[in-house]
DNA sequence: TTGAAAGCGCTAACAT
DNA sequence: ATGTTAGCGCTTTCAA
């Protein structure tokens, strides 16, 4: 019933060669005569001959795979497209390799139990977990695998991460309401446990510094929509003055425009708006969203780039991708 | 310098025990002793053993794996959420077992050679291929694997597959803008090459032939933004009189309200509009979009059910999720 | 209930 | 350049 597929040993005595040969043909290794390589290809033709990957790495010793390992408890990670796009990324570039992609999205404890299981089916890791503490770095970190941070936690500085240029996409947000000839900018943040939240922050004072304006208008926020509208009702009670607005995250600022809306401030001529990230509502919010788009996608790519050179036993750098000022209608 | 990690064998030796022994612990087979079971669970414990998953199923010939196939052709699949949601319920089904999923988006030929591949190393497919014909589809049938599908692609009706109720949600869509009043009910439809545009036209049919309305107001789009402006206009040149709409998507639905409110249509006033999908945008139009929401999380959950029950053995029967209607300020 | 041993399909080291 | 062979770490008969 259950036809076996054709072995390497099959195709050997197929094509009248040894194992060996096969093999090296399989792994394109050198010293194979072009006789017997083709002898092999066809072979593997005529059998529609497949490798086994659990015999290959197990004699091998490699594992043939990457885990792309997503903490769920990050809930901005599974709200939005990031996570989308990140394994877009990362597709792209697996699938120029022989390596296969495992993915993880561990939330429950059960998940990271099995998380462990996993790595032990892998040469290396990509990470997304930006809380501090996360559980699954530290089980990442123990296995001895080569790992790749999507973004930085708070707290440590991983070894190896590629980064979106937070800071910089603050500062070019934020001088660009400058260039509008605000003065009185205030800011939303995404609170204060998240390395990104910071970041932003940080990129918003750079900014206000260098120009010499006052960093005083600021509430946090929580990077949801609802958040977003309670900072901004707190900001106008206690800085009525305001004349524009950074907010941390394109879902709070949507929440903001609402607010600004309610209470009858024009957008963008009595108060503009800037936020972060480009989500797709940024293009249906009233009025549309000047925001800072992050290179996501491109950040899965590297990520796996990195990652395939850990493999290899090379030393990449880690890197901090550039984030771009999106201009729509709100600053 | 590379510690290698324990083995079945060294186990079996620190529990005193042979190694059949412990692959029966392992196996929670019966015929175990209490007391040799315990002296295994020790000796795991001791030495922190983790499985190698590739000699286990080389030995067992099982995978132990289970691949998640997209078809990135299918720009709907990426654009929205949805693919993001379809691998939370996949997931949360997996980490109950001990099965590892493996991830394919297969755009190019690449990945469709590396396709191949992954399914040898896999013990069933979940396949989100939409398009008539696809090429993974055929791919996935040839390997003999069980496959359960996404939604029905065009054409023909595969034998395992879980589906949104999408005619039911356009009937329902459509039952309540008749509900509101509304006699003169056009449709703007994702275009004829997709089972889901299919269904949902059938079901705006439905319910409009159950009341006795005409059919006639009819314009196709192609489930994008632009699509579905260009064909609200033209279906306010050739049916001005139209009272509201039913859109195969939110995201046809906001282009169709954009050119709504250019031409001075007061929604729902005049013309009362409903989407399909319920995307987070839909909360965001202005105003907001009544629309249909499919269970996605669940259609991935309820995929994964299927497949693992296949690959026991069993003859589970196709399944179509029921959809909801989302009442907002839209109709 | 347990132990012993023969593979699972492949790679890599060693011969030739 | 090619053949030979001993494992890789596990499961699964078959005996005991």
């Amino acid at each position: 019933m259950t036809e076996r597929p054709p072995t390497l040993d099959a195709v050997a005595q197929r094509a009248g060669v040894s194992t060996g040969t096969v093999s090296r043909v399989l792994n394109n290794a050198q010293h194979v005569s072009q006789k017997a390589r083709q002898a092999v290809e066809r072979a593997i033709e005529e059998l529609g001959y497949v490798p086994n990957t659990a015999a290959r790495s197990l004699a091998a010793r490699r594992r043939g795979a990457v885990v792309l390992a997503i903490s769920s408890e990050d809930p901005a990670l599974t709200a939005n497209l990031f996570f989308a796009e990140v394994i877009t990324g990362v597709n792209a570039v697996i699938e120029e390799t022989d390596l296969q992609l495992l993915l993880v999205l561990a939330a429950s404890q059960r998940g990271q139990d099995r998380f462990t299981r996993v790595l032990h089916a892998a040469d290396g890791v990509l990470l997304l977990a930006l809380r501090e503490h996360d559980p699954l770095s530290k089980l990442a970190a123990d296995s001895g695998l080569p790992v790749v941070h999507g973004g930085q936690p708070l707290g440590h500085t991983p070894r190896h991460y590629v980064d979106a240029d937070n800071r910089g996409g603050a500062r070019l947000a934020t001088e660009h309401l400058i260039s509008l000839g605000r003065r009185r900018i205030a800011t939303i943040t995404g609170g204060t446990d998240q390395q990104v939240a910071l970041a932003r922050h940080l990129g918003y004072r750079e900014a206000l510094a260098l120009a010499g304006l006052s960093e005083k208008r600021l509430a946090h926020g929580d990077f949801t929509e609802s958040g977003g509208a309670a900072a901004m009702t707190r900001l106008l009670a206690e800085h009525p003055d305001l004349d524009a607005v950074f907010v941390a995250s394109d879902a709070m600022a949507a929440g903001a425009l609402d607010v600004l809306r309610e209470r009858g401030r024009r957008v963008p001529e009595e108060v503009a708006v800037v936020g972060f990230n480009d989500i797709v509502t940024a293009q249906h919010t009233q009025p549309a969203l000047t925001t800072v788009r992050q290179p996501i996608e491109a950040l899965g790519r590297e990520m796996t780039r990195m990652l395939i050179r850990l493999i290899n036993g090379e030393q990449p750098t880690s890197l901090i991708l550039p984030t771009e000022l999106i201009r729509r209608d709100s600053a």
